[in-house]
DNA sequence: GCCGTTTTCGGCCCGACTGTTTTCAGTCG
């Protein structure tokens, strides 16, 4: 059984406990169980085999022998018992903003509710408010809570909330009353997906910058006011949360505010550890209760024995043994690339002309583009034919004549076709300056075959660089069924580099894949796959998944001088 | 349910805000 799945049942037997009223800590031992798990590099089937359960970290005896049987008989006992007793709709009710454990359980035993439209149909019905410890907003509340489920599923692509976080900034650095303001939370680890966007600020005087919070114009609803935390609701259903502190534990704030959960907990231990108690007021002597740091970041990370951890690795994936040790790695810096080689132009289905995009990229700072449109059988992208390939490449020469310090190379996103062969032959691959292959079509197919597909294209001599290794789309459709690790495997062998693709909705590799790929000391390219001028400004997410992985500029391709660039290809 | 360089029992992170109730439970992060 796959270690993901193993979690997963964990983290539903800890929902199921929640909602039969367990004891706090005991379903935080299922969660913390199962978030190990789900990250372990080792697969769970072996380490059972071997007897070593015991030997995770937050797995005692009960929950090995749980383990145990899962994994050996795909069941478990326990978890089907729960089940029986709790019916499963109630866990789809948690993610209900507002509704918690215990007002779930109140809601089904009074009334035998089991799902969101029972729900719903109950509370515009007015029959929740005499529930004990409900009232008519409570009510109110669930009404909102569910309708903003719906219409937001959950989370934010990452562009979108960095808009939006960024832009609140904008406005909330024109008060004078705030002496610092930054983005915390997921945004500030550059998660893929936003479920909210955390602001942090801080001053003296907490009252006047929460006025001036909620009276921002894009504001839709004003959630919650006080004065050290207040919450909105953006007219687009982004909803964010302020935090406001004093000067002195700006830093203790944005530590805590910036989490991870999973990172900030085992911070918090290891400064139990060392004697001190870590809160998002600051650092302090665990016994006297004195302040010992919180102004900045780096100061609490030092006190408690490490060097500083960039905001992108706060996940709990090593970091804290990486600093420990000082061998965390000096990531790639969001002005390190030098050039974009994945932008589609009029010549396929792009918006802008070559031109066009070479003044945006100069001024961008860029020393180079590349132009990779789509190969010839991609009809419904107007993929370019033979002759309209010969034609591009002319028009490329004659612009680069007139610039000066700037090179346009002309590249392809040539289609790997369901057969494994590419989309042009290798008379014509050999024109272009790169090759980019990519699969655009035939996406349902069996795994051994995919892979197989995959690796028979990246074979090919002439090409250089393997587009959206999985070819997800974040929320609308699933990565294809590959074997990503075989995938990782022969881009070592064949040097070819895997894409880190910007596009908020693709970020493909995605950070884990990419860490996975630079411990086998595979090289990337970061890509933004611009089909307009305003899509080269994502290539920060790409940069930032590449962070989350740990990467680092001697690793990407295209944080080389092309001089560089042109020899490794 | 886990864990232990004071502990094999008794801790385990805890503060802010809302809404309901009148001193606090529930939710969230």
């Amino acid at each position: 059984m796959k270690n993901h799945l193993v979690a997963n049942i964990l983290y539903q037997i800890a929902d199921l406990l929640d909602l039969k009223g367990e004891n706090f800590f005991k379903t935080r031992a299922y969660r913390m169980a199962a978030q190990t798990i789900e990250v372990l590099e080792e697969d769970i089937d072996a380490i059972t085999k071997e007897n070593r359960l015991e030997e995770i970290p937050g797995v005692g005896e009960a929950l090995a022998k749980k383990i145990k049987e899962l994994v050996e008989t795909g069941k478990l006992e326990y978890f089907e018992l729960l089940k029986k007793e709790i019916p499963e709709g109630l866990l789809n009710l948690l993610n209900i903003p507002g509704l918690g454990p215990k007002k779930v359980a109140a809601i089904y035993k009074n009334l035998g509710i089991t799902s969101r439209i029972e729900l719903q149909k109950a509370a515009n019905e007015g029959k929740l408010r005499n529930l004990d410890g409900f009232g008519e907003l409570t009510e109110q509340n669930i009404i909102r809570g569910i309708q903003l489920l719906e219409k937001t599923s959950g989370r934010a692509l990452l562009n979108v909330a960095y808009n939006d976080g960024y832009n609140y900034i904008k406005y909330l650095e024109k008060l004078k009353d705030i002496e610092k303001v930054n983005v915390a939370g997921s945004l500030r680890r550059m998660k893929e997906t936003i479920g909210d966007v955390d602001i942090l600020a801080s001053s003296n005087k907490p009252e006047k910058v929460m006025d001036y919070f909620v009276a921002y114009p894009e504001v839709q609803q004003v959630l919650a006011k006080g004065p050290t935390k207040s919450s909105v609701l953006l007219k687009d259903n982004i909803q964010v949360d302020l935090r406001v502190v004093e000067p002195k534990s700006y830093g203790a704030a944005l530590q805590y505010f910036t989490g991870s959960k999973e990172h900030n907990v085992i911070l918090r231990g290891l400064a139990i550890k060392k004697g001190y108690k870590l809160n998002e007021y600051g650092l302090f002597d665990k016994v006297t209760e004195k302040f010992i740091a919180g102004k900045t970041e780096e100061e609490i990370y030092k006190k408690i024995g490490f060097s500083y951890i960039e905001p992108e690795l706060r996940e709990n994936r090593g970091e804290f043994d990486a600093a420990k040790n000082n061998t965390l790695p000096k990531l790639l810096g969001y002005n390190d690339i030098l050039g974009d080689f994945h932008i589609h132009s009029l010549w396929s289905d792009g918006n802008d002309s070559i031109e066009n995009i070479t003044i945006t990229a100069k001024k961008m700072g860029y020393s180079f583009v590349g132009i990779s449109d789509h190969s010839q059988s991609l009809k419904i992208a107007n993929g370019l034919s033979e002759e309209r390939v010969d034609k591009k490449i002319k028009e490329i020469t004659e612009l680069n004549k007139k610039l000066s310090n700037f090179t346009i190379l002309c590249g392809t996103e040539c289609d790997i076709k369901t057969d494994g062969t590419l989309d042009y032959s290798n008379k014509v691959l050999k024109k272009f300056d790169y090759v980019y292959i990519g699969i655009h079509s035939g996406f349902k197919m069996d795994k051994n075959k995919m892979t197989d597909r995959i690796i028979k294209g990246m074979f090919n001599d002439n090409v250089n660089f393997l587009a959206h290794p999985t070819g997800r789309l974040i929320g609308k459709r699933d990565p294809y069924e590959v074997d990503i690790e075989k995938i990782i495997d022969t881009a070592k062998d064949t040097d070819i580099c895997l894409e880190i693709n910007s596009f908020p909705d693709r970020l493909d590799l995605n950070d884990t894949d990419s860490k996975l790929a630079k411990e086998k000391n595979v090289k990337f390219v970061i890509g933004t796959d611009s089909h307009n001028i305003n899509h080269l400004p994502f290539i920060r997410f790409g940069v930032a998944t590449a962070r989350r992985g740990w990467l680092e500029k001697k690793d990407i391709l295209n944080a080389y001088p092309l001089k560089e660039i042109k020899n490794m290809l």
